[in-house]
DNA sequence: GTCCTTTAGTTGATCGTTCAATAAGATCAC
DNA sequence: GTGATCTTATTGAACGATCAACTAAAGGAC
C-alpha cells in the first residue's frame, strides 16, 4: 500500500518500507537456511532443536512443559505435539509432576542429549555462516540489542 | 551445547549466545505477532498479504508465479498452493502467459485489491507498534542495513 | 468444605507447508 | 530439426502447526 490511500494511517514512508522488507526478507532466508541444514544433517526442525538445547541446559535435564513452551516461544498445544513425536523416536521422555498434580516434566533422555552433541557443530556453523560471520563484533552485538529491545515490547504475547 | 564438547567447532561465546537467542526470541514473537493481528483482523495470512502487495505494485498487478515466488521468499509448490487457494477465495486470478507457454500469471482481482486496502492500515499499524516504534530512526536505518547484509548472503538459498 | 476461577496439559480436526514426482514448454548443441 | 537438458508450474501425500474443546488439578472467596 503507498501513502494516502485510506485517511488516518501513519503509512511507512518509502525508506522505512525499505528496511521493513530487508528485516523481513532476511530474517525469512535465515530461519529457512537453519531449518534446512538442521533437518537435512540431524532429521530435527528448528523447534525440535530448541527444545534438546532448553532441556540440555535445565538442572536435570527437565523442564515443566509449560515452562519449556514458553522459552522455545511455542503455544502449549504445539509443544504438546512436538514432545509427543520427539518421545516416539526416543530423545525426550515424560513424566508426572511430584508437586503439582496438573504438571508434566519433559526430561531429556541420553539418547536425545546425543543427538543434541551430534546436531549442534553444525548448527552452529550455520548461524556463524548465515549470521554471526556477516556482522563484525559491534554489529551483532548491535543487532542482539536492537532485537531484544524488540522483543522485550513482546514479552508477554 | 556449550564449549569444548567437541572438538574442531568453533562455539558461541557467551556473549554471541545471548545476542543470536534475543534475535531468535524476537525474531519470532514479532513473525507470530503480525500474523496473528492479520489473520484475525483480515483473515489472511503474512504470505498471502506479501503476495497482494507484491501484485498491487507490479505493472497490470500482476506477476509470472517464479517471480511472485522469489520476491514473497516462497517456494514455487508453496505458493502454487496458496494462489489456489487465494483464487478460490476470489482475491486473485491465473492466466497463461502469451509469451511462455509455461508461464502463468497471476493476476490481483478489484476484490483483492480491496482487500489489500482494508488490511494494510491494521498491519501497518502492527509493524510500527512492534518494530518500527520501538526503536528511533537511526537505530530502524541500522537494522535495516545489518539485516540488508545478511539477506544479500542468503541471496539465492 | 463448596463453588468459582485459573492454570496445566492434551486431543482431534482442520489447515498450511514440504517434498518428491510429474508434465510440458523453452533452450541449446550439433 | 532432433535429442538432451533446463525451467516453469502443478499435484498429492505426508507431515507440522493452529484452533477450539476438553479434562483435571490448584487456588481463592466466603
Amino acid at each position: 500500500m503507498t501513502s494516502g490511500t485510506i485517511a488516518g494511517t501513519r503509512w511507512l514512508t518509502a525508506e522505512e518500507q525499505v528496511r521493513w522488507r530487508a528485516y523481513l526478507n532476511a530474517s525469512v532466508r535465515l530461519m529457512n537456511a537453519l531449518g534446512r541444514q538442521l533437518e537435512q544433517d540431524s532429521d530435527l526442525s528448528l523447534s525440535e532443536y530448541e527444545v534438546l538445547v532448553q532441556l540440555s541446559e535445565s538442572p536435570g535435564r527437565m523442564m515443566r512443559m509449560s515452562q519449556l513452551a514458553a522459552e522455545v516461544v511455542n503455544s502449549r498445544s504445539r509443544l504438546t505435539h512436538t514432545v509427543r513425536r520427539m518421545e516416539e523416536r526416543g530423545l525426550v521422555e515424560r513424566q508426572s509432576c511430584a508437586d503439582d498434580g496438573r504438571g508434566v516434566n519433559c526430561v531429556l533422555t541420553p539418547a536425545g542429549f546425543a543427538r543434541l552433541e551430534e546436531a549442534a557443530p553444525g548448527h552452529v556453523a550455520a548461524v556463524r555462516e548465515h549470521l554471526v560471520d556477516r556482522l563484525d563484533d559491534e554489529q551483532f552485538r548491535t543487532l542482539g540489542e536492537l532485537m531484544d529491545k524488540v522483543g522485550e515490547a513482546l514479552r508477554d504475547s
